[in-house]
This record gives structure tokens, C-alpha cells and sequence, in this order.
DNA sequence: AGAAAGTGAATGATCGTTCATTCTTCTCCG
DNA sequence: CGGAGAAGAATGAACGATCATTCACTTTCT
């Protein structure tokens, strides 16, 4: 061919949408780097050939790895936060934590990234930037977390005062969390042992409108 | 060469006490340098500084520096074996994992540290020799969930199958790891969410006889 | 004296970051 | 139009710092 590649720069993008683009294609080399190397053993170097580009390129659009490091955390965090929004808005929310631990496992770049989440909150245990933005993100994400009790709560006719909503908001956290974790210790578990936890579990935090959930025999 | 001394010196006994205690210095000091910088962040010059002896000193004891985080890791893992069993002979379970809550969170070397127990899991990903180790520690761990739910069913008259068991031991095992997420994440969380949350969570679990928990009235 | 314990400077590798340089794209005046 | 030249994009070698590890050497113990 004659002409260049032109679909994968088109020259009528302005250079606003450019650097947009270079930074996602850094954000997205990074990512992976630090999920298979972690934070601090991914190199500038790695990040820069798996972008594709040169490693003093990368400066052009970040002040320096940290600031970088900081924007998967911000992407992450939004990652997390849709995938809550995907629960609240399941019809069946068993089969939909089911499908979201499956993600979670295949290192999906939809969903959240379990590694990624679990890096983060150890770093945040040692990086005040971190911390800061983690604290943030859980303002937000535990107010999403109560919203969705209070909301199902009041679909079922039930009326739950804050104290009530948060401790269920807090026991939901937990077990959601424990499941990333799960997801990356222990991602061939039995997913009938899966379901049926969710199962078990779920009722008595969620209350249910009679058709969202079925019921589940104890089986003796 | 020369004929040498295949009996074992009194002397011999006490090099070796010395050697172990230099092996728990350097751990110690490793362990307090990978939490406060993570694995890898950590140099050797700095748990040297931490144990109080020169950087050389420290490969008479161990081969290299992924030898002592292997070693660290081990350590870890019996914690949270011990942490586990103790929350199994805990007469009030809601009071103990809410001490458990508290010495996660202060950090306290008496217990699993749960940055290290973020970091190990993110780094099993990554190094198969880690992964190997935690492999290894969860088929005891779960093991151990699955009998402390058949022993309580036990206690209680009740007769769970196989996949009953190991239902209620994922979920157990689910719920508490992510405690310790929330320890490092939301250290300051209200005592009063997290006991009810247990009293929430906790009776749906584990079959428990009629006075070891108490019955949790549901505010409306 | 001899062996074990301990030191700390030296080593080579690698890291994040910089910068002089080259390549590409855009602008604008003839 | 068109080409000269400014501006932006990209390179990769080079730099100083730091890393894990080694080893010739000194100190301590028996």
C-alpha cells in the first residue's frame, strides 16, 4: 500500500484527542505491566515497550510514574464503582455477582481487576496520595453501597433507620471484597459452592422484592 | 579431606540457637521494612539497618532476599491459622473477631498482618513459588473452616452434607477476609456497624448452640 | 591459633528521569 | 499552490541514584 496507515492516527484528530489517546494507550501498557509486575517492580522501561513507544516519551505525558501509578488507581476506582452500579441494577443479582467473579478471574479490562484492588489497598497503607484517593473513592463508594440498601429496603416496604442501613451497607462490603479476594486465591472454587453461598448469604443483608431472589432449601 | 567430627557438639547446639535467633531478627526486622515499604520496595540495606547488623551478615542466614520473603509469608500463613483457630475456641465469636478486627488494625505482631496478607495474595499472582505457598496454606485453611462448620453443626444437632459444609465455609472465608480489607481500608469503621454486622451475618453461617450468640432484634 | 561471626566497600545491573537530537506535522507567506 | 521553517512528537543514549549481592577483611569467641 501506498498511503500510510491512517486509521490508526487519522491526521484530522486534534491534537487534544492525540494526547488523549497517547495517554490512554500509556494507561493501558501500564496496567498490565503493573498487574503482572506490580506497582513498584514494573519498570518506565517495560511500561514504554509495551505502549510501544520510547521510554522518554512517556514524560511528555506524565510528570513521572507516580502521577501514573495515581491514574490507574482514579481508573480503578471507577472500574469499582460501575461494577457495583452493574449489581444494583441486575434483575437476577446472584448469576450477576457469578458473571463479576468470572471477570474478576479472567483479568477482564472491563471490570475491575482484582490484583490491581488488592495492590492498591496495600499501597494506601504506605502512600498518603494513595490513601487520599482511596478515602475518596470509599466515600463515594459506601454511599453507593447504603443508597442501594435504602433503596431495596423501601421497594420491599421495609424501612430501615442509618444505623441499620449501614451495618448492612458495611456486611455487604465485606463479603464483595472477601469474593475479589477469593477471585485471585482461589478462582477454580466450585461455582454451585459460589452460588449457593450467595444464596445463603444475600437474603439477610438484601431485602428482596419476592421475585428478585429464589428461595434456598437447607438441604440436612 | 581430613577426617571430620560426625558427632554433634554441645557447642554445636548452641551455634544453632544462635543461628535461629539471628534468622528471627532478620525476619522481624524484614517483616516491619515490607510493611511499611512492600516487597519489593524494601532493600535489603534497610531490614540490615532494622535488624541492627551490617547488609552482608544477613546471606549467612538466608540465600537472598525472595528467601526471606518466603520465609515471611510461611510466617504469615501460621497466623492466620492461629488467628482462625482461635476465633474457633472463642467462647463469645462476635467479641473475639472484633478483638481480631482491632489487632489487625494496630498492626499488632501477635496477629496476621492484613497489608501483608494483601501484598501475598497480589504477589501469588505473580511468583509461582509464592502462589505454590498459598496454595499449600489454603488447603489447610480451608480445611480448617470446613471443620470448624462441621463441628458446630455438630454442637447443634444438625447434619450438613459436603457441599452444605463447604458452602458455609466459602462464605465464612469470604466475609472475614474481607474484614481485613476493611482493616486496612476503613480501620475506623463504628465498632457498633461491625458488631452488628457479625450479629447480622454470623447466626445465617454457623449453626451455633442456643447461648453462644446473641439473638440480634431487627430495628425497623 | 583457628573457626565462626560480622563488616562495609566494591560490583555490576537496573532503575527513573533528562536532554540533545531527529523525525513529523502544521502554518503561513510568496 | 508550495515550500520554508516553526512547533510538536518521538527517540534513545546518558546520568546519577539505588539495588541485591559478593568478598577481602576484621573482630569475637572457643
Amino acid at each position: 500500500m501506498i498511503g500510510e496507515d491512517r486509521n490508526v492516527e487519522p491526521s484530522s484528530l486534534r491534537q487534544q484527542d492525540r494526547a488523549a489517546m497517547q495517554r490512554n494507550r500509556i494507561l493501558g501498557a501500564a496496567q498490565s505491566c503493573f498487574i503482572e509486575c506490580g506497582f513498584h517492580a514494573a519498570s518506565m522501561a517495560e511500561i514504554a515497550a509495551s505502549a510501544g513507544m520510547s521510554a522518554g516519551l512517556i514524560y511528555r505525558y506524565f510528570e513521572n510514574k507516580n502521577a501514573i501509578i495515581l491514574a490507574i488507581i482514579e481508573r480503578q476506582n471507577e472500574e469499582v464503582r460501575a461494577d457495583i452500579a452493574s449489581l444494583r441494577s441486575a434483575c437476577d443479582l446472584v448469576s450477576r455477582i457469578v458473571d463479576l467473579f468470572e471477570s474478576w478471574k479472567r483479568h477482564d479490562p472491563r471490570a475491575m481487576n482484582p490484583v490491581l484492588f488488592l495492590e492498591m489497598a496495600a499501597e494506601s497503607s504506605r502512600d498518603a496520595q494513595i490513601a487520599r484517593a482511596l478515602d475518596e473513592a470509599q466515600r463515594v463508594r459506601g454511599g453507593d453501597f447504603e443508597a442501594w440498601i435504602r433503596q431495596a429496603a423501601a421497594q420491599a416496604g421495609w424501612d430501615f433507620c442509618d444505623e441499620e442501613v449501614r451495618t448492612r451497607a458495611f456486611a455487604l462490603q465485606c463479603f464483595i471484597e472477601g469474593l475479589t479476594v477469593r477471585a485471585v486465591r482461589e478462582p477454580d472454587v466450585d461455582e454451585e459452592v459460589l452460588i449457593q453461598s450467595l444464596k445463603l448469604f444475600l437474603p439477610h443483608i438484601l431485602p428482596f422484592p419476592a421475585n428478585r431472589i429464589p428461595h434456598r432449601k437447607v438441604k440436612s
